[in-house]
DNA sequence: CATACCGCCATGTGATCACATTTTGGCGGA
DNA sequence: TCCGCCAAAATGTGATCACATGGCGGTATG
């Protein structure tokens, strides 16, 4: 919606769409915290909108396995679990690596282009440390490859998987930075150049696991990354106190 | 839901997920009318509840990528092109393929043996011409497998797939079922008993071509399948004549 | 007779209300 | 001091209402 680098969504004409569009922004770029309720009042009032928009908005971010739907009906970012971590990996690398090779006979000097121009975006927001940018102009060099060819299957999933990352890619950015020694990006854009289909796939698979990688001692040090107040025994302490270790696992 | 093979969902404690259940089921089914355009108050008024939990199913399902949002904010099956029915269809093979291999450690004898009763209840309902339960069955036999393993990332990105081709899946059904020769299921249940990933994966792919290599001819015949009013030039005529289409095609 | 205009009806969207359930905070007792 | 219980506040769900938009048919006009 900003200055991220996320695609401005067009068609928001209606509320609830702006609604969606804003909500999924904070999603994917980790500004809700893990495990936090979201409640459809709070949202509705802190958004300057009758609380209707918000249910809608919140039951598609459900859909989109971005929000999860509690037993007490409450809804909050679902927490990370090892396992769930690797296999939204594993989904992002066979998906991605498929879109990218089905998107190479759709790419132009045009498009590649575009694509250094925003990464040079991403470069100088690892620069500037500005993680908001990062992360948004990140995903939109991604998708911009992905959407280059009419992929009207692949994409929806694609996004879908970024938000169930999003907000705990955040919180291990600063870790990534430090070990992000390799350039992927400078190779798929290589690979793209010399029409290599098969050097761009592996280019985006490195991507995916180097900027992925480090997440997961993350996630081990803290076991449950986010597991809130449903998931634990302890019924009302719980929340602050994962969100405690959280912060502390950042 | 009924007696179709489908996963009985279970938390259907609020009334939307009661009929986003009933619509996810017609969707997969194929029991409604691509390009028809669903109504709010018309889908209360079917069901007999207001109009609140069917605009919510809605929503959820346009998420899904099931339901197709329009210009005229009306609500339908979106249309199916040859290019997005090759999308879903590769998406389709190389999540499933990978859901598979990864499920592959927590495969059970027990897990095999309930495979190949839902496998034997596909063959009855192929023998008994039950296309309902044919379609509901075979989803059941790959979400079982899919499901081994806690796949908390995979499973859902399937179904959006399946939800997507179902509409279409149904239409050429009988085309399939003709051709029908290589019993893939079997293939797959011989790799799940020698423990064997790679035959695994081959069987899967082999399976999701199998079914679906027909229809690409079928939408070849008919241009683009269900592209009802809201695609095509023509402003009001173009419902009823592309519904003939469809309908001859089958 | 064809076509453009106009008004009515159906529909989606947003807001609000009522109710059941859950959460929370405080109070009393062990 | 700690635990359990109870009342009050908060929240999700479902229903209904008001309004703007789009679609459809009838009618008047060239």
């Amino acid at each position: 919606m900003t200055a991220t680098g996320l695609p401005a969504d067009e068609d928001v004409r209606t509320l609830h769409q702006q609604v969606l569009a804003q909500l999924r922004e904070n999603i994917l770029l980790g500004r809700i915290e893990p495990g936090q309720a979201l409640t459809i009042r709070g949202l509705a009032a802190e958004l300057g909108v009758s609380a209707q928009p918000v249910r809608e908005a919140l039951r598609q971010l459900v859909a989109e396995r971005a929000l999860e739907l509690m037993d007490n009906r409450r809804v909050r970012i679902p927490p990370m679990t090892i396992e769930r971590f690797e296999d939204l990996i594993a989904a992002r690398i066979v998906l991605e690596a498929e879109a990218a090779a089905r998107a190479m006979p759709y790419v132009t000097d045009d498009l590649i282009a575009r694509m250094e121009a925003e990464d040079a975006g991403i470069n100088k927001a690892v620069a500037e440390r500005d993680y908001d940018r990062w992360i948004g102009a990140n995903y939109a060099f991604h998708s911009m490859l992905y959407g280059a060819a009419g992929q009207s299957a692949f994409l929806p999933l694609i996004e879908s998987l970024w938000l169930q990352v999003g907000p705990f890619l955040r919180r291990a950015i600063r870790t990534i930075s430090g070990h992000y020694t390799v350039d992927r990006h400078s190779e798929a854009l290589a690979a793209l150049r010399r029409r290599d289909t098969m050097a761009l796939r592996i280019a985006i698979e490195a991507d995916i696991r180097d900027g992925i990688a480090h997440i997961g001692s993350t996630l081990i040090r803290s076991e449950a990354l986010g597991a809130g107040a449903g998931g634990g025994r302890g019924p009302s302490s719980a929340s602050s106190g994962r969100a405690d270790i959280v912060r502390e696992a950042v």
